[in-house]
DNA sequence: GTTAATGCAAATGTTTTGCAGTATA
DNA sequence: TATACTGCAAAACATTTGCATTAAC
């Protein structure tokens, strides 16, 4: 099935697609969120749920976030907020490779980035100055006990 | 004033620099953050001050996390953690650049990611299944809004 | 009819804030 | 000595959870 195909169902087929439930509030919240451009947080989906179903609850707005996620329906950004982590100005800057097994931190640095936002710079007529970028995955350690798992 | 300098100096000759009062708490702080290879959220930085300063306080800790920001000592990350937004998977990997002054999201493309992903896999022997990269600055329109202020 | 999903309220965890007391410049 | 900084406790805020009820299969 391509991103193509599901693009055309209806929130209510996607859903019947899965193992779950197809509930009213569930259709609904993931109909909204296909349908608004752009992103939503979670208060954000709560209050546009609400217009349409006054009895919606914000846990169900949470419930069905980490389900639609872990379905792959959605994908989740974390944007400049709660629960930060510290350190010292770098001189250089750099990356943050996270092993999501170990919680091992990594810092890497490549001149692509700063390549990648001259780029973005320009094409959007922006004035970046913050760059973060975030890598999460498998460190070669974890790799080796995990055994070749893909 | 240089990077390198301010290494060479002590937590209470920095803090001397800047308008601000230097107080034990504030220099056992910085102290801390500067000798600790890697990163620190607010909890490990406060059960690392408490171990030498029975009295000292969270708040004291977030206020001074964030003044050392402000300073620009510290750069602050955000990792996977609390609000969060969401979006429909994308078919197209991007990123996202966010205007810092009205809130404005863009999402962005470029081969260069993908090729800065594969350089760090390599190099570190990794296996990278998460990419973020988020961007700020001020978008085209603020900038002419708010003259041509750097 | 079973069982998953919901709504509500209460709990959680992190960060912020008000205020009276303390210590720095 | 004036006032910036601190500690404490309470507030704020996003998110999660327990439990009785409801609704999908």
């Amino acid at each position: 099935m391509t991103i193509k195909t599901i693009r055309k169902k209806t929130s209510r087929q996607i859903l019947n697609g899965t193992e779950q439930r197809v509930t009213g509030q569930r259709a609904l919240l993931l109909d909204l969120i296909r349908h608004t451009c752009g992103h939503l947080d979670a208060d954000e989906l709560y209050r546009k749920a609400r217009a349409k179903n006054q009895r919606l609850s914000l846990s169900t707005v949470y419930r069905n976030l980490q389900l639609f996620k872990k379905l792959g329906l959605i994908d989740e950004y974390h944007f400049a907020e709660e629960h930060h982590h510290y350190e010292v100005r770098p001189a250089n800057e750099h990356q943050h490779l996270l092993c999501l097994n170990c919680g091992k931190i990594v810092e890497v640095a490549s001149p692509l980035i700063r390549q990648f936002k001259d780029e973005i710079d320009r094409k959007y007529h922006f004035e970046i100055n913050e760059v973060e970028v975030h890598l999460g995955g498998l460190c070669a350690d974890c790799r080796r006990r995990k055994g070749r798992a893909a």
